[in-house]
DNA sequence: TCATTATATCGATACGCATCAATATGTCAA
DNA sequence: TTGACATATTGATGCGTATCGATATAATGA
């Protein structure tokens, strides 16, 4: 009601087999088929394809077309983000005491 | 699957009225009735008894009885904890850069 | 004890969505 | 063009769960 952003992020993150889909994703680039068979015959090319559409509405996955494969890699990004919403939003006692790196160490 | 902790967790989030409640808990307590009245007369008592139930099942909130009266309010440190653990799991390039500032400023 | 208030539980209903098989779309090679 | 491969879309089905009305439980005051 308030953040349809953070809402949409929770929504996304919310189901069993996106995050095994988003965990092989992390910091590798897979095609669809890579996908699937990580998944190892627990889920068929068609679901993968819905998970990957949903995770690519709200931005969590980056895409790129070669051929005729289509590469997702998750977008790091994007999660650092949202949590950083959420965190804001539902913790605002406990987000005050954390800080990048880069507002500390002077870069030399 | 590989964290059945941190996908409870978004569960717990993916849903429009407990983010509305996990909003009005933020840093108050409230009873029940409490939080009905502020959800004015969009959803009744049983239903808002039904999210805290689900809340409080994965430590979200913090529960006090008084008398007749049930407060709850937003656990806040448990909200960071599983953030953390989402950053950690699904940006793990990002989460490197951030740091306590316990652990930068010299307590003296 | 009884009435009142506060909250939880129960049973039923409806809706969202994950999943699949079948099919469509798109891309490349021959 | 045709055939093979990769991915997306469609339509149907089933399950999880949000919601409600009704009722149960619990605590307080008269």
């Amino acid at each position: 009601m308030i953040d349809a952003q953070t809402l949409l992020f929770a929504k996304a993150i919310a189901d069993d087999t996106r995050h095994e889909i988003m965990t092989h994703l992390c910091c590798v680039w897979l095609s669809v088929s890579d996908i699937v068979e990580k998944l190892d015959g627990r889920v068929n090319q068609p679901t993968v394809s819905h998970h990957l559409k949903k995770l690519e509405e709200v931005a969590l996955v980056q895409v790129r077309q070669e051929g005729r494969n289509r590469f997702y890699t998750l977008n790091q990004e994007r999660v650092t983000v949202c949590c950083g919403r959420l965190l804001v939003q539902f913790a605002p006692d406990y987000v005050s005491n954390v800080v990048p790196i880069s507002q500390i160490a002077p870069a030399k």
